[in-house]
DNA sequence: TCTATCATGTAACCAGTTACATGATTTT
DNA sequence: AAAATCATGTAACTGGTTACATGATAGA
């Protein structure tokens, strides 16, 4: 895959948006917002002017007419051109077909946990659950309020799977630590004196 | 949690690294690519000698000392500081015990997903599965690969229970989408038309 | 009417990536 | 001895975040 003139996903999200219709930076940045975006992209109202700029520079939208209100700043309204177009599809295929080595902040802490005492990581672990399993409840909380249709809510069920099994791990991992009898605490406590 | 002067999450692992023993820029760079940590930490060659810059500006690691081998370029050594070790563990920890809010590409991806047409959808999915599949063996292969200790190998364990969910939930999400019954797919279609 | 919040955008700063530079070592 | 790769670092570019600016509207 040839690198893609915007990275960022925010952008993929404007062209999708702009898709349906044309808007204003700040509207689309409300929509996003609106719409719970924000949940699953990363953006801020500042993103969202830089993004738009970006998509603007490589071709993908267009300003289409420029209005004034009152002494309000001037707004822009952007539509998406064919090239968009072809891109909002393309990036879609791509990040459906093709899975890609992502790098969630808790696997970066695991690979480095050595460097704390094992008592300690239990008391964090245990507490770690303590919070997956408020997540998971808000999450059951919002998958039982009515969405339009579930196709809205998918990438809530992706992301309570994830959950699911994150906590799952966690509840092995803490075994594996404490176990009486074949235990790793011992060891990793004998191992991290040694610093 | 007061923002960290470092956030970059490579930053941590430097300071990992320099808590064991001083090394110079070069020296962290290979040792880390060397223990797989590229696997669950992003990083660049030129992202280290940044980090380190900024660990230095922090207080968190000073320069120890400046030697030069023949006409290679000076080698400057730096060495964690107490601040340093005190991050360290306060980052840990906080990056254990608490779970944050993450962006997975897949997750972004299905939030828009209305925008392909649900068979291309299904074909999508379908590939994805394949290439998961994939990853799963060469985990499983990777598990099997003798290692000095199982804790080496936990942040795999947990990459492999989210390989699992996202396995399921991939294939959950093609039946809901073509079950001949109550399947999504014509009202997504139908839909689909309308833009 | 004063204050807070919304609407809208710009500018400055900082972080991260990429490309480049150059001597040393190893391979062919 | 030429070519490739390693060792080591710097510099330039670009992207993203944060802070700021300012008029309009709505609530107390």
């Amino acid at each position: 895959m040839t690198k893609r003139k915007v990275a960022n996903l925010l952008g993929l999200a404007v062209l999708a948006y702009l898709s349906r219709a044309p808007m204003h930076p700040y509207e689309v940045s409300k929509t996003l917002r609106a719409h719970g975006d924000d949940r699953s992209i990363k953006f801020t109202h500042g993103s969202v002017y830089m993004v738009i700029e970006q998509l603007e520079k490589a071709g993908l939208i267009a300003a289409q007419e420029t209005t004034r209100n009152g002494q309000r700043p001037e707004r822009t309204v952007y539509g998406i051109t064919p090239d968009g177009r072809a891109e909002l599809e393309d990036w879609l295929r791509d990040l459906v077909g093709v899975p890609r080595h992502e790098f969630p902040a808790f696997g970066s802490a695991l690979s480095l946990i050595g460097a704390l005492h094992p008592d300690v990581v239990v008391d964090l672990l245990r507490q770690r659950l303590v919070l997956l399993e408020e997540q998971r409840s808000a999450a059951a909380a919002l998958a039982d309020g009515a969405a339009p249709h579930p196709l809205f809510l998918v990438e809530e069920a992706y992301r309570q799977g994830l959950l699911e099994a994150e906590i799952a791990f966690v509840h092995r991992f803490i075994e594996q630590i404490t176990d009486p009898v074949s235990g790793w605490g011992p060891m990793w406590a004998a191992y991290h004196q040694t610093q």
